[in-house]
RNA sequence: GGCGGCAUAGCCAAGAGGCUAAGGCAGCGGUCUGCAAAACCGUUAUUCACCGGUUCGAAUCCGGUUGCCGCCUCCA
């Protein structure tokens, strides 16, 4: 079995083989750091994480690249409207997207560079540009001479004259062909700036990722993700700037993840419809939300509706409670031992081979929930029952972690989901439990269900059981 | 105008030539229960937008139609 990937570049699935075997260098573009990120940035963040991690369990050695981009028109545009210096603005939404990483659990990149903390690499690369005839300078700025680059347009798939047709930028009267793109732009006053030979400015936007990549990957590496809006003009654009300047074929597989609307509508700020990450995190549980963005596979769009982001949380409530009971029969699980002759455990990278079919690994987990279940409804709990469940229960964490799901103690999680706060008080709880207890006993069910009303009305759901009564908070 | 994508049950969503079209949510019936809750069992698409074609065989491939959507300008 092998990891097949769909490659944008060549719009078909592809079996996936590092350039190094066992080695995977891996390069996503991050965020450009002018607002808080919303949940489309949580998608991207998530499915590369998952991919990660995926491919890790999978026993490659990964360097991932995450980039931020801090400096950019419209952080500039941002520090202006609140009055603080730009960089100022991009560090605090730098620790931002930290702290909502955190909540979303995405695994930090092991490289996290910044295009300002590398200015003077990128110069250099505009002047090997130059040199090869790849750019032109006029006045203060320097542009990339598309129709030098043969292969401009092969990733996207679009060729020059198409576009020039349906151009609907006003054309800069100083550019040669009206998709040449800047590659450093003269500063105007109080604009952040660094010198350079074609005077004070700053760069463009893709160099710096054709710059970082090739500092920590080289001029060929694994793979480029994005999301899907990146591919043109940026991803064409980073391509045609590195293979010219630094030779090499770049990146060798192009995965890009779909976009979310909101309720069926893109967000933008003009619908109010952008949702921040925190915003989602605010009604729903961190692993809700993860596992409702990898409910979907990952380059299909996906639609985030208040009522299928709660449906999908029911479900997840259901696995917790399974998993709660399996920790009162087993005690608390150790670190997850996998053995890969396990029927779930093959299934289970198989659909992850498979262009990472998130969705059907977690039908398969779905399925696993309902078999333990039944398991412990049959009741007989020796050792030929025991073994096999704590087993399962290892294999079904072991998936959560490739995921980032399930990574929670369960009483932690229905914690989390009652609002982390104790609630009602717990031993009037316990008094009306104990009084109804009583009620029972003398079959007074009139009494037993007053009181489970009241308690209900508190947001206390009971549940007799054959080992007595049970309370737990409505979630 | 150019390029690309998507249409699967009430809703969400896998499946991409051939075993009974995964799974979740919701609903209904049942087991359990004093009644509930939870869990489990059963049930809910002879059919995959529509029309043709290829094939022994098609949600799955090809052509066309309709309807949504994205990109082509900053965007994850």
């Amino acid at each position: 079995m092998s990891l097949t990937l769909y490659n944008t570049a060549s719009r078909k699935k592809e079996i996936f083989e590092p350039l190094t075997p066992g080695k995977v260098g891996l390069y996503v573009c991050g965020v450009t750091v002018y607002d808080l990120c919303h949940i489309g940035h949580a998608r991207s963040a998530i499915v590369f994480d998952v991919l990660v991690r995926y491919l890790r369990d999978r026993g490659f050695e990964v360097t991932y690249v995450r980039n931020f981009t801090d400096v950019d028109d419209k952080i500039i545009d941002r520090a202006a409207q609140l009055g603080k210096e730009t960089h100022a603005v991009a560090r605090e939404y730098i620790e931002d997207f930290y702290a909502d990483m955190d909540r979303i659990r995405v695994l930090p990149a092991d490289q996290e560079p910044r295009a300002t903390e590398y200015i003077p690499q990128m110069i250099r690369m505009i002047e090997r540009l130059l040199e090869r005839g790849f750019a032109y300078a006029a006045e203060k700025d320097v542009y990339y001479a598309v129709e030098a680059f043969k292969e401009y347009g092969r990733l996207s798939g679009r060729n020059l004259e198409d576009m020039r047709a349906g151009s609907r930028i006003a054309v800069d009267s100083r550019k040669r062909h009206p998709m040449d793109f800047t590659l450093w732009k003269g500063a105007k006053p109080g604009e952040p700036q660094w010198p350079s030979p074609w005077g004070p400015g700053r760069p463009g936007w893709h160099l710096e990722c054709s710059v970082m990549s090739n500092h920590f990957l080289g001029p060929t590496f694994d793979i480029h993700g994005g999301g899907r809006d990146l591919l043109f003009p940026h991803h064409e654009n980073e391509r045609a700037q590195s293979m010219a300047a630094n030779g090499g074929r770049f990146a060798r597989y192009w995965v890009h993840n779909g976009f979310v609307t909101v309720e069926s509508e893109k967000m933008s700020k003009s619908l109010g419809n952008f949702l921040t990450i925190r915003d989602a995190l605010d009604q729903y549980h961190s692993e809700v939300l993860r596992l409702f963005l990898l409910s979907k596979h990952y380059r299909s769009p996906l639609d985030f509706s208040q009522k299928d982001v709660l449906n999908l949380q029911s479900g997840l409530i259901r696995i917790y409670r399974t998993l709660e009971r399996l920790e009162a029969i087993l005690g608390p699980p150790g670190p997850p031992a996998v053995s890969h002759q396990d029927a779930f455990i093959q299934d289970f990278v198989q659909l992850m081979d498979d262009d990472l079919n998130t969705a059907g690994g977690i039908g398969l987990i779905f399925e696993k929930i309902r078999e333990m279940n039944r398991i412990m409804d049959a009741g007989a709990m020796d050792e030929t029952v025991l073994n096999p469940l704590r087993q399962d229960r290892s294999h079904l964490l072991w998936a959560g972690n490739i995921l980032g799901l399930l990574q929670e103690p369960p009483a932690a999680f229905f914690g989390q989901m009652t609002g982390g706060t104790p609630g009602p008080d717990t031993p009037e709880i316990q008094r009306l439990v104990e009084e109804r207890t009583e009620a029972r006993a003398r079959k007074d069910w009139t009494r037993a269900d007053e009181i489970r009303d009241q308690l209900k009305g508190m947001g206390v759901v009971l549940e007799d059981g054959p080992q007595g009564t049970t309370w737990r908070l409505d979630v």
